[in-house]
RNA sequence: GGUGGGGUGGCCGAGAGGUCGAAGGCAUCCGCCUUGAAAGCGGACGGCGGUCUCCCGCCCGGGGGUUCGAAUCCCUCCCCCACCGCCA
């Protein structure tokens, strides 16, 4: 959410950027003319209010002296008539002007480009270069279903579209990256481990900026008191709501693996063979709470920790600057990183790190006491993948493949797969 | 699922219809003292909002109600703790 006051103090500069996110200018007109009219009724019952109070002490003053204070009560009485009905049209006012700011995206960095869509996006940085494969690339599920470790089929008789089975080596790859990611993490990049719930509050939903927008999105449990995760950033981010952390204590960064449960309505068509885009996949999620003065230094740092899964691994990729266009709700600037297929031949997204500002803060209302004094301020919140797991088993699966249909495997993997060398 | 006890400022904790945004302590900050520090002494010290150095309003888990007036009484929801039941 963006501050109302900075809405109001620099409107024009609001809605310049809203506009590069294709956001209708005029919403900020809108959202200012509700603001005033809200400030009007406020400043009407408070000013009722005020009076209220004054006479309600005069009538315990007169009370304690034994004097007659019906004259006095019945007057307050039509005064709370009157102040009811301006709180009720001033609580409308401000439910709207709610509303409407939640609805509204973070405002892109000037650093961001822009652009329509994902033709709008900046390669950054490329690593390594594609494997050379002197034959045909075979896509990964045909790869995975031969060698039997990837199972759709009954993945599919058991829950329909957009599941997979993970089968003997293939459910040890998936459990050999979570152990190897989370290991680099923490004892390389100096993440603590979380393991949060998987089934969180509509609250913590409107913290990160998933709701109310993106409900189409998300599963709902248990007739609406839960939804299940879209990505660990939720629980991980709300971990923190309404606390005032210490400033010393910044940057905190946390590392948690889950799975994530995506409805991904609206994407039917696409994606549709293979586990690029499922229901349920598990992803290794980085979340750091920075001060504001730092939170660019951490997103590079970030995004860099989640690269080194991929150098470890061996995985030609590229980093991208998303556009305006391609930019996520809730972020001030995202960097994707996008793992070589050969089998598609063209790079697709493995990891996604954005600085959020303080957009999902302000939302989810976490704060820092400054070391000089003074009042509390929002932390700047960021969040990438390190990695999505199930698109890393794509990768490794397609780069790494020989001819003879067998896979070999990334060095590093080794040791988390028994010794293993081939699947 | 049942029964009982609780949710008050950064933390602990008093307060039980009126001058209470809330005693006291801890923590923090500023002075004094000191060669320096600690201790001691004095002072400051919650958040949000309003045409905001004054002033005013709101906030004692959330929402609603009673009342001239609610942290305090009533209803309801949420959460925490303890015990019982059930369960991995």
């Amino acid at each position: 959410m963006l501050s109302l006051q900075s809405i109001r103090d620099n409107p024009q500069a609001v809605a310049e950027g809203l506009a590069r996110k294709g956001v209708d200018p005029s919403e900020v007109e809108a959202l200012l003319a509700e603001d005033r009219r809200h400030r009007e009724l406020l400043r009407e019952a408070e000013a009722l209010k005020a009076e209220r109070n004054a006479r309600s002490k005069e009538i315990g003053r007169l009370k304690k002296a034994g004097g007659d204070t019906e004259a006095v009560q019945a007057e307050v009485r039509a005064l709370g008539e009157r102040i009811a009905a301006l709180d009720r049209e001033a609580a409308e006012r401000e439910a709207a002007l709610r509303d409407r700011l939640l609805r509204i995206p973070n405002l892109p960095h000037p650093s961001v480009p822009d652009g329509p869509d994902e033709t709008g996006n900046v390669v950054v940085k490329v690593w390594g270069e594609p494997p050379r494969l002197p034959f045909p690339p075979r896509a990964h599920d045909e790869l995975g279903a031969a060698l039997g470790i990837l199972d759709f089929e009954r993945a599919a008789k058991v829950s329909g579209a957009r599941f997979v089975v993970y089968r003997g080596a293939g459910a040890l790859l998936e459990r050999a990256l979570i152990a190897f990611m989370l290991d680099l993490h923490t004892s390389r990049h100096g993440y603590t481990e979380v393991l949060p719930p998987y089934l969180v509050k509509a609250e913590a939903l409107y913290g990160t900026g998933n709701l109310p927008k993106f409900e189409a999105d998300l599963f709902r449990v248990d007739g609406g008191a839960f939804y299940l995760i879209p990505t660990a950033e939720v629980p991980v981010t709300n971990l923190h709501r309404d606390e005032i952390l210490e400033e010393e204590a910044l940057p905190l960064s946390y590392c948690a693996f889950t799975p994530c449960f995506r409805s991904e309505a609206g994407s039917y068509g696409k994606d549709v063979k293979g586990m690029i885009r499922q229901h349920q996949f598990h992803k290794v999620e980085l979340v750091r709470f920075a001060h504001p003065d730092r939170s660019y230094e951490e997103l590079e740092r970030l995004t860099g920790d989640a690269e080194a899964v991929l150098e470890a691994l061996g995985l030609h990729y590229r980093r991208v600057l998303l556009c305006t266009g391609d930019m996520s709700f809730s972020s001030a600037k995202t960097y994707d990183l996008e793992v070589w297929l050969p089998s598609q031949g063209r790079y697709r997204e493995i990891s996604s790190c954005s600085n959020f500002e303080d957009f999902q803060a302000r939302r989810a209302n976490i704060r820092f006491r400054p070391q000089e004094g003074g009042k509390p301020r929002f932390v700047h919140t960021l969040n990438g993948s390190g990695l999505a797991v199930g698109r890393t088993v794509v990768a490794i699966l397609e780069q790494y493949q020989r001819e003879d249909g067998s896979v070999a495997l990334p060095e590093a993997l080794r040791p988390y797969c028994g010794g293993r060398d081939t699947l």
